[in-house]
DNA sequence: ATTAATAGTTAAATGAATGAACTATTAATA
DNA sequence: TATTAATAGTTCATTCATTTAACTATTAAT
C-alpha cells in the first residue's frame, strides 16, 4: 500500500464501518420482537446453529467476559428459551441449548433478517458481491488473528 | 442477482458482519482509556469533525432517541469534555462543542485507533481496499436510505 | 495431599437505551 | 391575536449489558 493514500483510507475505513454498523443495527432491532434485544437474538442463533456450546465458547463468541454471558443467559433462561445441563464428566461445564420456544421465536426472527439482507444486498451484481465478501472474509481472519495474540 | 446464490451470501454477510463488529469493537475499546467508552469516543470525533452540534443531530447519527443523548452527553459533560450552548436565535436548540480537553483527549485516542487500523489494512493490496470501501461506501448509503423512508 | 487452574456464578457499580411525562419555546392557523 | 401544533431538549423509572472482584465447585498438576 501507497504510504501517502493510506491516511485517507483509514479514514474512510473508520467512517464507514461506524456508519454501517450503527445503520444496521438499527435495522436489525426493528426485526426484534419486543421481549428481545438483538444480542439475544445472536444467542440464539449462535447457540442453535452450533446445537450446545458452553457460556465460555459465547464469551470468545462475544468477546466479552464470562459474568456477562452469565447475566444473559439469565434473562433468556427466564423467558423459557435456553436449557442449562451440566456435564456427566466434568461438572464444571454447563451446556447451553435451546428449547422448543427458543428455536422457533429464533426462526421466525431470522426469517425477517434474511428479508431486510437480501433486500440490501439485491442492490449489488452478484461478482461485486462476492469480491466484496472475499475480502471481507479476509478482514475477518486478520481481526481474529489480532485479538487472538493480544 | 441469481436467486440460487442468494441464501448463501446473505448467511455469510450477516456471519461476517456480526463477526467483524464484535472483534472490531473489542479492539477499539481496548485503544481507550479506561475513564471512556467507545460511544463516548465515537461522540467526541462526531463533535471534533463537525465543530458544533445539536442533541438532535448526534441522535439522528447514532440512530438512537434523544434522551439517550441526554444521558451520554451528561455523562461527559461531567467529565469537562463537552459545553452546552443555548442558541440565541431559537432558544430551544443546544450546542453542543468540545471543550480543550475534549479536544486533546479525542486526538490522543484517535491516534491509537488509526494506528490500530492502519495494521490492519495493512494486509491488503491498496486496489483491493479501494475496490472492498467503494462497495462498502454504496452498500453505507443504501442501509442510510431504507433507514431513511422507513 | 496439597496446590493450580478452570468453569461458572454472584453482587455491586456503571453505562446505554427506551418510553412517557414534562418544560420551554417557536410555528401554524382559525 | 389567541389558541393550538410542533419542536428541542430534559427528567425519571426501568431494563439490559458490561466489568471487576470475590466466591463455589470441580478437575488437573506436582
Amino acid at each position: 500500500m501507497l504510504p501517502i493514500e493510506i491516511k485517507h483510507l483509514v479514514d474512510q475505513y473508520i467512517e464507514l464501518s461506524f456508519s454501517v454498523n450503527k445503520n444496521g443495527e438499527s435495522l436489525v432491532r426493528d426485526q426484534m420482537n419486543d421481549d428481545m434485544t438483538s444480542d439475544q437474538h445472536y444467542t440464539l442463533r449462535y447457540i442453535y446453529q452450533i446445537k450446545s456450546c458452553t457460556p465460555s465458547d459465547l464469551a470468545k463468541k462475544f468477546q466479552v467476559k464470562k459474568s456477562a454471558i452469565t447475566a444473559m443467559i439469565n434473562r433468556m433462561w427466564k423467558k423459557g428459551w435456553i436449557q442449562r445441563t451440566r456435564d456427566e464428566k466434568d461438572r464444571r461445564v454447563v451446556y447451553l441449548t435451546l428449547t422448543e420456544e427458543g428455536k422457533s421465536l429464533y426462526m421466525k426472527t431470522e426469517e425477517r433478517i434474511h428479508h431486510l439482507v437480501s433486500s440490501m444486498l439485491n442492490n449489488f451484481e452478484q461478482e461485486e458481491l462476492e469480491q466484496f465478501l472475499c475480502t471481507y472474509q479476509k478482514l475477518q481472519r486478520v481481526l481474529e488473528d489480532i485479538n487472538k495474540h493480544k
